[in-house]
DNA sequence: CTGTTAGCGCTTTCAG
DNA sequence: CTGAAAGCGCTAACAG
């Protein structure tokens, strides 16, 4: 048979509410009580029932991570993160793919933290870049924690200074003599197309270079567009020097396409990405590209959004370090014709 | 305020009990009690509280997926399929990842599921390859549903004939003219490792060709085993013509261990895989593998899961379907010198 | 076919 | 600092 809070509290000789005291660390019990208590539960291996616990105190011990169609490798190392968070606080992680596109999207949210009693959401980029579903949760009073919001201001949770990283990498590519680098945008709902692209312009600005439309492509964070887009790039009359592409995939793509080409990495071109997914080690010459600590974002996500639940108010927006990644896909421009 | 069942007795006016008997889709409504009860719920927008049902009918509406550090993108594509079939019969999944070497892995998982209150269980490979673990399970009595158990015997979930389908792939590969043909095992863990081999001997056998030792290099299923198993192979001082690798990612592997050797492929040298993951699409040249219906899979296993919570001996072992890609990385063997 | 009565195991009052 | 009682919202068991 289960072992109840009952029995607990017959066998340390106290009341139920105090065995219920020690075990959510709640003040007001005497050291030694709560020492014997805690005794007795190891002794009895008593372990609370959830739905009894959620039920009572109105909460769910359960948080979902929401996500729209990311790249798998990325969802999972925030996956990782998360859940991580959520063992050493002994909550549940469930897993809620959503259509970002949905019209509906913040209906069906609400109705399912309704219908669910989640405690909390974590999101994932592109659903933090809608300010519309952010200002609808808050309005709700659903606790949430925010993974590379486009606007952090007044949010919770995660950042990474994309902007900041983006002209490190472009200052590496500038130092290195290339004049004609090109972009490859990432896809349009993505914040962090903005910001990558912002700081694009920002390096050639600080560099003194001239901004050239031509050279900045659109593509879709996917292989196959970072491929079309750098047949673009590398079949304009006066093609870059350097490429930086918006992510990994398309960085892969855009180096096939070099490949297909006949031009040689990184002697004829240089190719940087961003995200240091595994494909940027898997491909040949390895990719130059800025490291995000994905796992730890979610990590640390969590942990805020588990703060806010616990004392509203407690969680803020943390700012996490990027790390640039040289590799040999990237080198001295080639001699000027 | 929240609706209660009591408000949505009230307003149709039955019972309590009535309205749980339409919700639980339990026999025993006339029809029209039934029609009259689901409009009230529609229009009061009523949603049983998870917790309160939980407790009072002794089970969670949750279960777990486990798995132990797969690849992202196969693990993305079964959590998508477990999810969705979870969403139709409204229950929630956990993720759950656990240390497959843990000599104390059968014990954390009973005590999370006694802990959590979970209703089943899906496992992932390499955990359905334990015989220990399922039979701990089954004695607890723990629904679980396995994708692709090592021993499908006596147990519900799902599998695939990679023996079969390693057959014909190699088949294709002997049609082509290949004679010497070498594999690059999986992660000697797991039981597709197993059957992939067993299906490579197999094939040689059929088609009567000597099997010999030294083409077989073992992996561990990642890129960077696959490049050492390809330099090996490569390096051989009669080298196969043909090499299939137990995964796509070996194959990638493979295929940079030969760009660097200057071989070409297709053209001194065929190169296949298996698991039609993103990369197999993006190599170059495209890699010839064999597709498993990731997403269904998860989605099947979960069916049968739930179908056997409803009703212990309703869950069945599944076989899904495979199909082969033939793709540019492979083609007629080199003519002989 | 439908309703009544007890709990499920915990936390929250509110008293001591 | 500690305890007794009163539910949380639902379903199970038994009546009708």
């Amino acid at each position: 048979m289960r072992v109840r809070i009952e029995d607990v509290a017959a066998a340390a000789g106290v009341s139920m509410k105090t065995v219920s005291r020690v075990l959510n660390h709640e003040p007001g019990v005497r050291q030694s009580t709560r020492a014997r208590v805690m005794e007795t539960v190891v002794a009895l291996d008593y372990r609370p029932d959830p739905s009894a616990r959620s039920l009572a105190g109105n909460r769910s011990y359960l948080v979902a991570l929401l996500y729209d169609n990311p790249s798998p490798n990325y969802l999972m190392e925030i996956v990782t993160g998360v859940v991580d968070a959520c063992e050493q606080h002994h909550y549940g992680m469930v897993m809620q793919p959503v259509a970002f596109h949905d019209p509906g999207l913040a209906d069906t949210i609400e109705s399912l933290v309704n219908a669910s009693r989640l405690d909390g959401l974590i999101l994932t980029p592109p659903l933090t870049d809608s300010q519309a579903l952010l200002d609808r949760l808050d309005e709700r009073g659903v606790p949430f924690s925010c993974i590379s919001p486009r606007h952090p201001q007044g949010r919770i949770g995660v950042t990474l200074d994309e902007h900041e990283a983006v002209c490190e990498l472009l200052a590496q590519l500038i130092g290195l003599g290339h004049r004609r680098i090109g972009h490859v945008r990432g896809h349009p709902d993505h914040g962090a197309s903005e910001w990558r692209m912002a700081g694009y312009r920002s390096a050639l600005r600080r560099a003194g270079l001239r901004y050239d439309p031509a050279l900045v492509v659109d593509g879709e964070f996917s292989f196959d567009s970072g491929l079309a887009a750098g047949f673009r790039l590398l079949d304009l009359p006066s093609r870059p020097t350097a490429i930086f592409a918006a992510n990994d995939d398309m960085a892969a793509g855009v180096m096939r396409a070099a490949a297909e080409r006949g031009l040689r990495v990184p002697d004829d071109l240089s190719v940087c990405g961003f995200d240091n997914t595994p494909i940027s080690q898997q491909m040949f010459p390895r990719l130059t590209t800025v490291q995000q600590p994905t796992r730890d974002m979610g990590q640390v996500a969590t942990m805020q959004l588990l703060g806010t639940i616990r004392d509203r108010g407690a969680g803020r927006m943390v700012k996490m370090p990027y790390a640039l990644q040289g590799r040999q896909s990237t080198g001295p421009a080639p001699a000027e014709k």
